[in-house]
DNA sequence: TTAAGTGTATTAGGTGATATAATACACTTA
DNA sequence: TAAGTGTATTATATCACCTAATACACTTAA
């Protein structure tokens, strides 16, 4: 339940899951979304590692993964930054949304619900919806 | 890429993923399909394990899990059955299937979409639809 | 009673992913 | 030159997963 604010970045890490996919996922999420602007500079693996109080090795490799998913440039001596570019950003959201809903569809098909199934029970939760998440 | 037929259950194992996690996920779905007839009797544990060359202890794991699922019971001295109950089978798809939707309902926020916006994608994909998974 | 087939438990060991620790190197900027 | 970058290496520790071997309790049928 570790909640920390790095720069405009912010964090909440616990241990359900490898540390450097929960850093990996949330930096992804905060650009995706424009929490961090396009251009900014990133929190350096050091700093990062110290806030989170955890390894620089943990960092690197979710900065890594961040770079190869087109999301950041590193420059060398001077640090990580987010891509200037917004068609790096928007061709990011739409593959890995791609892979979501493709990961998404065979679960629901692995029980057997058809996509009108899956339109019921979403808009059964959305009018049930205030605040409730009861499992 | 392994491709076994064990009584009416059905297996493809590999190893991108927890090999009991694999034999759960494949036989949940199967009951959950009707694919394996309520009541009936699911491969005993030696036996499944031998068909897929891999360790008892291993398809126990599995087995023990769907018995918390509440869809097979087992008969000590006598084997694994399906349970002859329809309310478990959809009780049991109902749960699941909302935890499935909560997560990817998630993922989807974490991108910065909105539902509106997973339909059209699922419409464009189906649109496009003729075995293209170009990912 | 016996034998074969069930689920179950225990103990031991192996492998790989994950994370830490310590250290060093190359590059950039002030 | 010094401080701050990303990067690489080596060693170690822990845990999840899987295997292996063995034993026990129960049920059914011969």
């Amino acid at each position: 339940m570790e909640e920390q604010q790095v720069g405009s970045l912010h964090f909440h890490i616990d241990f359900s899951q490898p540390l450097y996919e929960q850093i990996l996922d949330q930096a992804r999420s905060a650009i995706a979304k424009g929490e961090i602007a396009l251009g900014d500079k990133m929190p350096s693996v050091r700093e990062l590692a110290q806030e989170l109080r955890i390894n620089p090795n943990t960092v690197m490799r979710a900065y890594q993964e961040l770079e190869r998913d087109g999301l950041t440039e590193k420059r060398r001596g001077q640090g990580t930054y987010v891509t200037s570019s917004p068609e790096h950003v928007a061709s990011f959201r739409t593959a890995l949304a791609a892979r979501y809903i493709d990961s998404f569809m065979e679960q629901m098909e692995s029980l057997g619900l058809a996509w009108e199934d899956i339109e019921t029970y979403i808009r059964q939760k959305r009018d049930t919806e205030q605040g409730g998440s009861d499992l």
